[in-house]
DNA sequence: CCTACAAGCTCTAGCGACTAGAGGATCAAG
DNA sequence: CTTGATCCTCTAGTCGCTAGAGCTTGTAGG
């Protein structure tokens, strides 16, 4: 009926120092102890703790988990709200895979233009030392050293 | 001809405590200072600077910027590195292009399944409570309560 | 009943790449 | 010479864990 955390990690499938964690930043809640101080817990933490997980995975953040759970104790409130926080994360997942892809196709630039010769010429390097290459070529920029600083 | 860290920090575009902050990481050199401690710097600063901020926009880590700058150092040398530096970032920005566009697929899945009813109906909650309707819709999530614990 | 020892406990610190703030010194312009 | 913007160092906080020290507890076998 009762188990350890450890049988909870594994049944949920989530580490056991997080899930202290979670109960120290309260998404998880403050289980009945042992004698001993150990925690024991039942299978409504594991239906919790699957929740959380699945949320992460999604990428939702702790604060965000914090709401849904919240929210999934009201079965009869509206779930606009639920919508509402799902619509705005996928709208961030859909920022980061815009910038990445970005980021991509100027990584590919960098890497088919290289000659594969001498650091001096490499185009990796002369993008980085000029951002004006970055999203135009204009062709030729300066071989030779980058004449940095020193760290 | 030298300039405060204040200067350095609008042109290159970098926060005064993020110079300092890769000075204490050994990305940027210690620069000279006055009679009063104050830091001064020179183009080469700018440009290094520059190169610094270019690369952290295209994600690549600390440790890997480290390695750019000691190789940009070295005109000379085979490129070789570089360019293994650079596609291993490729490599691994897609790999998290993937990632995204699947949590993305997702995500989407359970917003436009949401019926903007209860919560209790709600496919936003129903997914995150059973990971088992995640990649394939077995139907019939049952309404209610979700039963976990409360935190 | 006793002994191993796996698993539990708390607490602190570390990751990466900054950012914020306290509390004080310095520099440049008027 | 005064003002006030800028600079200095130092510590601590962010996020979501993860690692480790050093100790206690639970449980299974003999």
């Amino acid at each position: 009926m009762t188990f350890s955390i450890g049988i909870l990690s594994r049944r949920a499938g989530v580490k056991v120092p997080t899930i202290r964690y979670y109960e120290q930043v309260g998404l998880m809640p403050s289980p009945p102890r042992t004698d001993g101080q150990q925690r024991r817990y039942g299978d409504a933490e594991v239906a919790r703790l699957n929740f959380i997980r699945h949320a992460r995975e999604l990428g939702f953040e702790v604060d965000a988990i914090r709401e849904l759970l919240a929210m999934s104790a009201q079965p009869e409130e509206s779930c606009a709200e639920v919508d509402r926080l799902a619509r705005r994360h996928l709208a961030e997942v859909e920022q980061r895979i815009t910038r990445l892809i970005a980021l991509r196709t100027e990584l590919q630039r960098m890497v088919t233009e290289c000659g594969h010769g001498r650091v001096g010429e490499c185009r990796v390097i002369q993008v980085l030392a000029d951002h004006g290459e970055c999203d135009h070529d204009h062709g030729g920029g300066r071989p030779g050293s980058t004449g940095f600083a020193e760290a």
